[in-house]
DNA sequence: GTCTATAAGCGGATAGAC
DNA sequence: GTCTATCCGCTTATAGAC
């Protein structure tokens, strides 16, 4: 939490320079000056200069730990499921837009290969929480539609409501959003309790 | 159609780089290099440089004119009216997310001024949405409910599976994607017919 | 209207001092 | 390890010729 050395300041501050204006609209200078620092320093720490530098914060900014494990854990019924996955989302929810924002802004600029990570990443989530859905929708195909619908969704309003500044205009906060997909995608799904069947 | 002039290219020009590449990364003389002249007369059409070249450009990247007219009229039942409103925006899709990724981009460099038209716009498609809606749905929470999980999910589709190249891995095509909004938002209401009670 | 030429400045990057 | 000094290229922008 303290200092620390260096080039651990640079690459935090430099994460959120690029999340703030994007990669390309942020001058090496700026990463300099927030880090108390020349430029010739960010070189020492990494020679690749201002790309080794976006390699390093695009592996920080990895979607792949937004799930803690423990949350993982499956209750009795969807409903329950249901609370402590959106509850989950609405306590991250400013933070999380903004990183969401920013991959979605950046993944442009990138190759195939660069892509890929990220995509796994994205694609796991949805993996995961269709996996999850399957503990107590028994209809695979209807479990993987509302993994999608609710992940597209959930994305959907971040980035729309959320980042693109609807919400005060719409007055559709998070508690009425998650209200609305409740109604709106799960109202015949929150009676499923877990399903013991196979496995 | 024709060449128009110099003015008129200019913008055309400008549009597509910034939507390709953003604003920040298009330099001036690439939009005159794509025009066929110099920066110099870039500035004879635009004073204010690359700053007013941007503001032209949005003010024709606007949104509003995403539904044309003659297509907003309401079929009998909803089952024709979801079908409707997905084929054009199968239709409309890859310019479509593109466009809209674009203005997620530059939205965020905005004064909350300059946002204000924008916001106006995208609160305009889904309040006509819902009121479209409103003709099948009696619950009126229900419509605007259904209304912003449709715009989000639509929305959210377009930037996570399109933009970020999830579609092939998922195997997510537009079709399955509709398919799954028709069973998972839909699957209770395509039923419903006209209601012409009051009006 | 559109060009050539050029000013002024910023961006990324490096050499060498300390 | 970090700085000063500096290089080069590119960008925005303008003045003045045609």
């Amino acid at each position: 939490m303290s200092k620390q050395n260096l080039g651990d300041t640079i690459i935090r501050n430099a994460a959120e320079l690029f999340r703030k204006q994007g990669y390309k609209a942020t001058s090496i200078k700026q990463i300099a000056n927030a880090s108390d620092c020349t430029t010739a320093a960010l070189y020492y720490y990494f020679e690749g200069g201002k790309a080794e530098i976006l390699e390093t914060v695009m592996q920080r900014m990895a979607p792949d730990q937004l799930l803690p494990e423990e949350k993982r854990a499956l209750p009795d019924t969807l409903a329950e499921f249901f609370e402590i996955r959106t509850n989950l989302m609405k306590s991250n929810m400013p933070q999380l837009a903004e990183r969401v924002r920013w991959l979605l802004m950046e993944l442009a600029n990138l190759s195939e290969e660069d892509k890929a990570p990220f995509q796994r990443q994205l694609l796991g989530i949805q993996a995961e929480m269709q996996k999850s859905l399957g503990a107590y929708v028994e209809d695979e195909t209807l479990a993987r539609q509302v993994s999608w619908v609710m992940f597209c969704s959930m994305f959907g309003y971040q980035q729309l409501v959320v980042m693109m500044g609807l919400q005060d205009e719409s007055g559709l906060d998070p508690d009425n959003y998650v209200e609305a997909v409740r109604n709106v995608i799960f109202k015949d799904l929150l009676h499923l309790e877990k399903r013991v069947d196979h496995e």
